[in-house]
DNA sequence: TTTCTCCTCCCCAAAAATGGTGAGGTCGCA
DNA sequence: TGCGACCTCACCATTTTTGGGGAGGAGAAA
């Protein structure tokens, strides 16, 4: 690892080659840079769609990639599963790796070159967009908790603008803009999101039930929705109700 | 506004000042302080429930504050509005005023001493929590375009602690862990967001609708819902489905 | 002024969802 | 080995939701 007078120059050279990164191959060659910078062994951006699809782009071995994906580890990763519950970015050694299932990742993940050590950055979007910034090493623990208090606030930074640089790049991944509700179609909405019945949304806004359910069929065509469950789950997704 | 050389001291400081805050009042002070490291008008921590509760911290005056509240402009709010579709940090000018309501909005914010030049932070957790880290100042386009380009990794890094923060004085509000869902509640859930019938999750799962049933209940149950769209609501705010 | 969207109200019959109860199997963990 | 969680199937009657009609008034935009 680089002594830590070296490790502090590289955030600004790195952020700038990453705005200026034209193509996801630059996005690769990016997290390798990181990697040599900083002098670890893993640099990982990942991707993980609302459908489950994946992408990702970094430094782990085209072996540990495809039996990833081959294997769906994206369900037992403890490295997901735990960001995805959480908040901030955390060291590895505080997720859950104590099921089985996790155990076995674990080995087989150090087998194929991944580190013992870890640490994550959570990223999200609207519409339950999810990714990870990850960089992961082989040393000891005190060695790592040195490194990773030293440079956490770096990662949080390069993991924004890589993200922000991936979505750029990728644009495929933001989708369009919904039309927009009517007031009383986002009431109905958001009471048939919380649990009410048509009778009691309608007894709610002082309606007739009547008039609600031209309202819910006026937001399930605008959704595109096939019924209400559906219209609400749309509505949601797409951030145009809150609850 | 203070000049870029002060500028660019306070970052260390504010950082360990939001460290070492010990309860909601530590906080407001810690926006205050920004507000003064940075010389600007005003700094906001907002945070916006699963439930439509919210909780703000900062430097707004109470008379806007209340009259927010009052008015229920959460749902109004283009800032709110157009961060809740966002990924990234985002300068107000380029947000969507154009609605009427949008634009008596503003101008009540204006009149209320909000700033007129803004910039805003999304922070996003599990669960669909959602919180917004805001500075407003007023001043003109041009002054504020560099401002911000100056300081946006100092925002972000500040928005960052001043969540987690946030987070850990207020316990409340990262919400009992909800019970995981089964594999098969998870499909089940899934498959009515997107609008499938009973019969035909039924059919996609291969499982006999009364089967199907015995999932859409138990996850009804385990998520406390009133009702199969509520329990997808639930499901989907909660962050055990993606759709 | 015309045109548009939005809000409000009504009927009927068919389709779908719900509530309650019961039962048998597998699998992992303690 | 036993407990608990999960997956699978079934019947009943009742309540709720849905689909397809039609219609008038208010207010904003063009």
């Amino acid at each position: 690892m680089v002594s830590a007078a070296m490790a502090k120059q590289p955030l600004e050279f790195i952020l700038e080659e990453l705005e200026q990164a034209d193509g996801l191959e630059a996005l690769q060659r990016a997290s390798e840079q990181i990697r040599d910078h900083y002098g670890i062994d893993h640099v990982v951006y990942h991707w993980v769609d609302s459908a489950g699809d994946q992408y990702g782009c970094g430094t782990y071995s085209d072996a540990w990639r495809e039996r990833y994906l081959e294997q769906n580890y994206l369900r037992v990763d403890p490295v997901i599963v735990g960001c995805f519950q959480r908040f901030h970015p955390v060291d590895w050694k505080r997720l859950d790796w104590s099921s089985k299932a996790a155990r076995a990742f674990q080995a087989e993940a150090i087998a194929y070159g991944v580190g013992n050590q870890g640490f994550s950055v959570p990223i999200r979007g609207p519409n339950g967009q999810f990714a990870l910034f990850t960089i992961s090493h082989s040393c000891n623990d005190d060695t790592w908790a040195n490194w990773t208090e030293t440079h956490r606030r770096d990662l949080i930074l390069i993991a924004h603008d890589f993200n922000q640089k991936a979505l750029e790049l990728e644009p495929d991944r933001t989708p369009e803009q919904s039309q927009a509700l009517s007031p009383r179609e986002v009431d109905a909405m958001t009471l048939l999101a919380m649990g009410y019945s048509r009778a009691q949304v309608a007894d709610t806004l002082s309606i007739s039930e009547h008039t609600l359910r031209v309202y819910i069929e006026s937001a399930r065509f605008k959704l595109g929705a096939l019924n209400t469950t559906h219209a609400v789950a749309r509505a949601m997704s797409r951030g145009l109700i809150v609850v």
